[in-house]
DNA sequence: CGATGAACTTACCAGTCAGTAAATTACCCT
DNA sequence: AGGGTAATTTACTGACTGGTAAGTTCATCG
């Protein structure tokens, strides 16, 4: 009777691997269409199937894009929070280390960091609320980071703090965006071209 | 004979006007939401009119959104060129004088920044090309402007320069983003406040 | 073989949106 | 008054999309 994996009477594929390439699949449509542009249709056409299958595995679109967001916020908080963590002397600086972690985090699935940061979610909605729940945690830690940085320049304006934090997750956003359309860098290559964009930047105002 | 604004039969706005309102309530709203999530509809109800109007007055709805992007794309890019030009000793370093300039030509409407960056386009589009023709133009400034700090740092590679040419486009829209979300602040506030983050950026990796 | 049940599809409904055709309103001029 | 015309609306079509109901295919098991 232990006959657990009983795969009684199948056609096509297994379930959970079916699964597995839609998710797959969604992720990428959301991340590079935006959720509004995806249709269900696209993705289950993608992966070979018809829309229907989409619904009666996952429920509703929105249900599919949560069922993308998790591993993809889960993934990268814990990236950015262990790439925080670990500061030995001798290490990058904290702003290139989370980047590295981000590139290395992303890289085969690059798309994905945009089903985070996605403008087009239905305000209001489930997947907007728990999309931006990932991003606080994350600028959040950005924030700790940058705590410091602002009491060393003197500035106590928590405005200051808000559009620091602001800026940074932009930064974060356009870079990756570049790196999707030149696919043939890696994140090593990323991390060291951000080091030098870095270094360009201190340059500015020499006077 | 000379009855030029004869104004025969006119019910309502004269047309003129009307499609002032059209244009400013359209730019408001491509700006805000996107072109793909924005609706002739809930334009028209904006200015107290039906869908059928602005398709009479503008034609198709990417006809509208290029009545929306030719004088926000002509003013902004005026505005960055002007910007660029005057240097005279004593001024602030050119970003910060680009950034003033952006917030002033922004100030009153300040969503027609997202009318050039509006990733929901539909690709390969006229309004996609022209969009793109707009920020290539002003994308082109911003080079000639980081060319020699590329050359003082020593670094060649062209890819760097693109990747730095794409970070400051990213970090502009994403300062106009959060000035969007704290309506209260005048331009002059964000130029000062710009000038303190990048005074906190410089300070990153201090050893 | 023949039944079972998971994998999957065809055919459909309901809502939304861009776009159009045909009227209707209301101001102006004679 | 009443004809002309610009401004504007009502009523509609067609395409597309999210979602659902009911059926069809086919490997496995008895």
């Amino acid at each position: 009777m232990t006959m657990l994996p009983t795969r009684a009477g199948t056609k096509g594929m297994p379930r959970a691997e079916r699964e597995r390439q839609v998710l797959a699949a969604a992720t990428e449509e959301f991340g590079r269409r935006g959720y509004e542009a995806t249709t269900m249709a696209t993705v289950a056409a993608r992966v070979g199937v018809t829309k229907p299958l989409l619904h009666q595995y996952f429920g509703s679109k929105q249900d599919l894009f949560l069922g993308c967001l998790e591993p993809v916020g889960d993934r990268l908080l814990k990236a950015v929070r262990t790439a925080m963590a670990d500061h030995d002397n001798g290490a990058p600086p904290t702003p290139l280390r989370v980047l590295r972690a981000l590139f290395d985090a992303l890289d085969g699935q690059r798309e994905a960091w945009f089903v985070l940061y996605d403008p087009s979610l239905p305000p209001g909605s489930e997947a907007a609320h728990r999309a931006a729940h990932y991003r606080d945690a994350i600028d959040e830690l950005a924030a700790t980071g940058t705590a410091d940085l602002l009491h060393s320049t003197g500035s106590d304006d928590p405005l200051d703090a808000d559009a620091l934090k602001y800026a940074w997750r932009g930064l974060c956003t356009t870079l990756v965006r570049w790196w999707i359309e030149h696919p043939d860098q890696t994140p090593e290559a990323m991390a060291g071209r951000c080091a030098r964009i870095f270094a360009i930047a201190r340059a500015v105002d020499p006077g």
